[in-house]
DNA sequence: CAGTGAGCGAGCTTCCGCTTGACTT
């Protein structure tokens, strides 16, 4: 009998029945063992020895597996084949290396990059070793980690008291959200004025324009930025006359959106379903374990904690099937779509995409097995999927150049037609409100005919007022989207760090945005200033390069953690040697309208620098957080 | 004498990333 151990059960599942009866495939439910929370799991003093602990949770899943281990001719280390894969591998090597009768058995590591029973064979045909640079690299990793949040996490809890945790994932995230309701609290509107007109063709149908020139100026946002400056300018246009000086028709085409990823599927689950991510994710992993379902349990979906965006050959071959059979012919590309080039910063690519399993268990199908919103996300899943695989959308873009008569003025209308809908068949976009963007609107219209040169008529001139408007707030989708692109957190994280930031009380969600708590806004001041390398939105990039480096095997992943260690414990004990006044000032320095002062009985209280009599601007009455201040020193 | 309350001191909190399943609504 051969063992084989995989991360996931229903992945376990799945790929027993692709061996056969000569293998056993057990899960081991994640990571295994990890640091205790506690102080003192990372010796920084020798050569950051680092004290494993095995989950109590897993006690049950390593006994089983340590039973098989037993008697297996083979032990199989099929874990994932990313960083974290390895180091659970190898995690799991030395724990069944401490029994006796396991002790002198080799152990083989086989990666699978996709589950078919192809890949799988094949996988298990060519085992390796344990890649050490790979878990030297997570050894990183997990270590700087821990020394960041648990050094960081005690000194908020006496410098600012009340205040829970710090990290290199959420004081990041946090920060966006401060960092982006000060541009908002500092935000000026600007004003500007738009000029546009509406014609009359001579088959009398109006024709909207904009104006694009004006005496040799091209006319841009800001051209104009008051009415006395488009009053002019109106008063120069009133008497012209106008025709059309130059039709312009150019095809465009859009592509289709690469299948899922979690970052993405959580978005437009949010924007298309209204869903949180961890309902989204809830959701995803019912379909992934899969419904009961013609008296069999299968798995409606591929693995939703995904980086990766390809989807395995097969799948692109059931999805041209389908395409061909079901929506037809003109829909099918030439060429299968290939998406494996197109990669989120740090990703991994461990997994497929999200996607169905079976493209033939189609929405209508499955609704009756599926509840209401599962039915809704298995939906969204089954269409971006078949949509990447679809043909281009075609438009047709029409530009009309309209000019005065001594050729200083223009007017440009343009519209654009769907000449064919391709992809957009399944799959639309829905905008987030702070996305659309107002050109594009104008864009959408259908032109009506006209011929070059011919005259315009009745021109009706319309000049309006308009104000630039403040960065919108963060929702959960755009600061998953964020996140991604920064490189920051990971699929199995995003949902997570969302919800320690409201359980800490560092962020509020109203109406679906994020708005920073008090106490979230003097974290990130305190961090920012005091921490400051720690938080800067590459820090985690500039971590990942390093780590990169001890994978090609460039550098020693302990020279990696010492460079970091020397200069964060300096760090550190400096900021334990500020005094309360110290901080205070550095805080008020960036927390802008907001100050906090002591006063001789050395009670601290929050002012307001612009409002009289030391009036509060703030929303939210003097909570708990000022008191506690108070006992800091 | 019994019951109340001010004041004090001790002990606790925490990271990220990988899994599911047991909770509640």
């Amino acid at each position: 009998m051969n063992l084989v151990i995989v991360e996931s059960p229903a992945k376990a599942k799945t790929i027993n029945k692709y061996l056969g009866t000569d293998f056993k495939v057990l899960a081991s439910y994640g990571h295994v063992r990890d640091l205790p929370s506690k102080n003192g799991s990372v010796d920084t003093e020798h050569d950051f020895k680092m004290i494993w602990e095995i989950d109590p949770g897993s006690k049950k899943h390593l006994k089983e597996i340590t039973d098989y281990a037993i008697d297996a001719d083979r032990i199989i280390l099929a874990t994932d084949p990313d960083r974290e894969g390895e180091a659970i591998a190898w995690h799991l090597k030395c724990i069944l290396e401490e029994n006796k009768k396991i002790k002198d058995k080799k152990f083989e590591r086989v990666v699978f990059n996709e589950i078919t029973k192809k890949a799988v064979e094949n996988g298990i045909s060519n085992p390796r070793d344990i890649n050490p640079e790979l878990v030297n690299a997570y050894m990183a990793r997990r270590a700087l980690d821990y020394l960041v949040g648990f050094n960081i996490s005690p000194i908020l809890w006496t410098k600012l008291p009340g205040s829970k945790s710090a990290g290199r994932v959420q004081s990041v995230a946090l920060r966006l959200i401060v960092d982006r309701e000060h541009d908002i609290e500092l935000f000026k509107p600007q004003e500007y004025w738009t000029f546009t007109c509406i014609f009359l063709t001579q088959q009398k149908k109006e024709l909207n324009a904009r104006l694009y020139s004006f005496k040799g100026n091209k006319i841009e946002k800001f051209s104009f930025k008051n009415e006395q400056e488009i009053q002019n300018v109106l008063e120069q246009i009133k008497k012209e006359k106008f025709n059309i000086s130059s039709i312009d028709k150019k095809p465009y085409r859009r592509s289709p959106y690469a299948p899922f990823t979690t970052s993405t599927m959580q978005q437009e689950a949010s924007k298309k379903l209204g869903f949180s991510a961890s309902r989204t994710m809830q959701i995803a992993q019912r379909l992934y374990q899969g419904i009961d379902f013609e008296g069999d349990t299968v798995g409606l979906i591929t693995y939703m904690r995904t980086d990766g965006t390809n989807i395995s050959q097969d799948a692109i071959k059931e999805c041209r099937n389908y395409i061909d059979k079901e929506i037809g012919k003109k829909y099918l590309p030439n060429e299968a779509r290939n998406y494996s080039g197109k990669k989120a910063k740090n990703a991994q690519e461990a997994h497929e995409a999200i996607r169905p399993t079976d493209i033939l268990r189609t929405p209508e199908k499955m609704r009756s097995i599926l509840d209401k919103d599962q039915a809704k996300l298995y939906e969204l899943i089954w269409n971006r999927t078949l949509a990447s695989q679809m043909e281009n959308a075609e438009y047709e873009r029409c530009t009309l150049e309209i000019l005065n008569e001594s050729k200083s003025i223009t007017f440009r209308a343009t519209g654009s037609v769907q000449v064919f809908d391709g992809f957009l068949k399944l799959y639309q976009d829905v905008k987030e409100e702070d996305e659309v963007d107002k050109d594009e609107e104008n864009d959408q219209k259908i032109l009506p005919e006209v011929k070059i040169n011919e005259k315009l008529e009745n021109p009706k001139f319309n000049t309006e007022q308009h104000f630039t408007e403040p960065p919108p707030r963060f929702s959960e989708a755009s600061l998953v989207k964020k996140l991604e692109e920064l490189g920051i957190g990971r699929p199995s994280t995003y949902a997570s760090i969302i919800s320690v930031l409201s359980a800490r009380n560092y962020v509020e969600l109203v109406t679906k945005r994020f708005i920073p708590t008090d106490r979230g806004k003097l974290i990130t001041a305190f961090l920012d200033k005091l921490f400051t390398k720690y938080v800067d939105y590459n820090f985690t990039a500039t971590l990942e390069d390093s780590l990169d480096e001890i994978t090609t095997g460039k550098i020693e992943y302990l020279k990696v953690l010492e460079n970091f260690w020397k200069e964060f414990y300096k760090n550190i004990n400096e900021v334990k040697e500020l005094r309360t006044r110290a901080v205070l000032d550095l805080l008020n320095e960036s927390l802008g309208d907001i100050i906090f002062d002591k006063d001789q009985n050395g009670n601290i209280s929050k002012k307001c620098k612009n409002c009289s009599d030391g009036e509060l601007s703030l929303k939210n009455p003097i909570n708990t957080m000022v008191p506690h201040l108070a006992v800091v020193e």
